[in-house]
DNA sequence: TCTGGGGTCCTAGGACCC
DNA sequence: TCTGGGGTCCTAGGACCC
């Protein structure tokens, strides 16, 4: 517990549901709600004008409907929110060298580290110009908690929530957290809220009365004795900057449980690559794999089995995941599958033959991709292209209207609604779902964007495609003078 | 009401080793 | 006659968080 209020926590108000609200402008003071859209989704994050119906993050979107029937349904653009995020963590790491995210939308900084003088009334200015820098910024707001530890900074912000900003003062942390439920400290969720009601503990003050040999008696050693520290207010964690992921892992929900055991191997054999993929993008290599099956009842489990060597061979880890599947019966029906890699290395040592056989596949397939279309003799590659998918919220670009969102789709149409971060509320039109002049588009910055502002609003200037690679070759002579 | 997807950390038992 | 103690690794499951 520092003497003075010098971590702070940020957390972004509503941050999916606000960042479509400031790309979408007819979304703007209305209920919003982003997350799964299928009849299986949950929801992600709920605008305030949607929690009013009483709808939350985590609930089922088909709970959502009947709650809040006339919101706005959107699908996730990670995309977006990974730029929006960038932007922000930038501006907190300009306050001090110690930033610890969390997720997208909510991380710590030791402002101490960052040399911020340990006095309420200047951490609280530093606070403040945070708030008014992310709006510029970005456009959207964000709360910010301010204490001595970690847990009180983060019970601060939510304090704070919406737009605001909490600066507990040392000293009155016990007063303060007394008469909450235990729900508000960080690591008590539903199953050791219950555990502690039926002890007769149920707020935080009860915690601490009940004395850590009963509390690790109830809850197990580190739990017990780390939740007794938090209800006295003692949490001396460290805010530690961004450490390497320990695991890396992919899982699909089915719309309808599996119940073909071809279709289960089939579909776990993608979601290996899909883990290899990431894996690769990162740059590591793991040793254990792991496979994970929940059935048509929500029983889930899994299996793992661990390699001799870190691996990144996507031939390696869909043997591993193949061999996992066999240990499983899968004949009631399976409603989710996923593969994972942990034990992760930053470097691939394996053995030597899947070594080889990998790099031989890929001089293989560069080799093949190099040859011309139908340079073979045989008929060409029958492309398989997926049927499009217009899920609501993404955007698109249109020859002739230029750009907007997937305001909803079905039989055959998509209604796509044209309308930019900086426009007006825009006017809503109906295409056949295979209009060739309706493409996929790519998130439109939020703020610094619009006409005169490097974005064009002449359609003629819009990208005609956004096939990869297309324009960001460079040009050969760049390429060449640079050397 | 019927439960996503991506993670982290902890526990507990058995194997294995010294 | 019958049994220590501890450390580490692996596997499986579960709680929790956003």
């Amino acid at each position: 517990m520092r003497p003075a209020p010098t971590i702070l926590h940020l957390d972004m108000d509503a941050f999916y549901a606000s960042a479509e609200q400031a790309a979408k402008p007819s979304l703007r003071g209305k209920p919003v709600i982003v997350g799964g859209i299928g009849p299986r989704g949950v929801v992600a994050t709920a605008s305030y004008e949607a929690r009013v119906f009483g709808v939350r993050s985590a609930m089922p979107t088909a709970q959502a409907r009947r709650l809040c029937p006339n919101a706005a349904y959107l699908s996730p653009r990670f995309e977006l929110y990974r730029q929006v995020s960038e932007k922000v963590m930038e501006l907190l790491h300009a306050l001090s060298p110690l930033v610890e995210p969390l997720s997208l939308d909510e991380a710590f900084v030791d402002l101490e580290a960052g040399g911020v003088a340990p006095e309420a009334g200047a951490v609280r200015a530093v606070g403040e110009r945070l708030r008014r820098d992310i709006r510029e910024a970005t456009g959207l707001t964000g709360s910010v908690g301010l204490a001595g530890a970690k847990m009180l900074a983060k019970i601060a912000s939510e304090a704070a929530k919406p737009d605001g900003l909490v600066v507990i003062e040392p000293g009155t942390e016990r007063e303060l957290l007394g008469p909450m439920p235990v729900r508000t400290l960080p690591g008590v969720g539903p199953a050791t809220a219950e555990a502690l009601r039926r002890a007769g503990i149920h707020t935080v003050a009860e915690t601490a009365e009940a004395g850590e040999d009963e509390l690790v008696r109830l809850l197990g050693k580190a739990h017990g004795a780390g939740l007794y520290a938090m209800a006295l207010g003692r949490d001396d964690r460290p805010v530690v900057a961004e450490r390497d992921a320990k695991s890396i892992s992919v899982e699909d929900t089915f719309e309808v449980d599996l119940t073909d055991r071809t279709r289960v191997r089939t579909e776990l054999m993608r979601l290996a690559e899909r883990c290899v993929q990431r894996l690769r993008a990162a740059g590591r290599s793991g040793r254990t794999v792991v496979i994970k099956v929940r059935n048509y009842d929500f029983s889930t489990l899994t299996r793992s089995e661990t390699l001799r060597g870190p691996t990144d061979d996507p031939a390696v880890v869909r043997e591993a995941v193949a061999r996992l599947l066999e240990t499983v019966d899968t004949t009631g029906g399976v409603r989710l599958l996923g593969v994972g890699v942990s034990g992760l290395a930053d470097f691939t040592q394996e053995d030597l033959f899947a070594q080889l056989a990998t790099e031989q596949e890929a001089q293989e397939s560069a080799r093949v991709a190099a040859e011309p279309a139908g340079a073979e003799g045989g008929e060409p590659e029958p492309e398989e292209e997926p049927p499009r998918r217009w899920s609501p919220g993404l955007d698109v670009v249109h020859d002739d209207y230029g750009t907007g969102w997937v305001q909803g789709s079905g039989v055959g149409r998509v209604t796509v609604r044209f309308e930019q971060p900086w426009s007006a509320p825009g006017r809503v039109r109906t295409f056949a779902v295979d209009d060739p002049a309706l493409r996929p588009g790519e998130p439109l910055p939020l703020v610094g964007g619009g006409p005169g502002a490097g974005q064009s609003s002449d359609p003629a200037t819009w990208p005609k495609s956004l096939s990869p690679g297309d324009g960001a070759e460079p040009e050969s002579g760049e390429e060449i003078s640079s050397r």
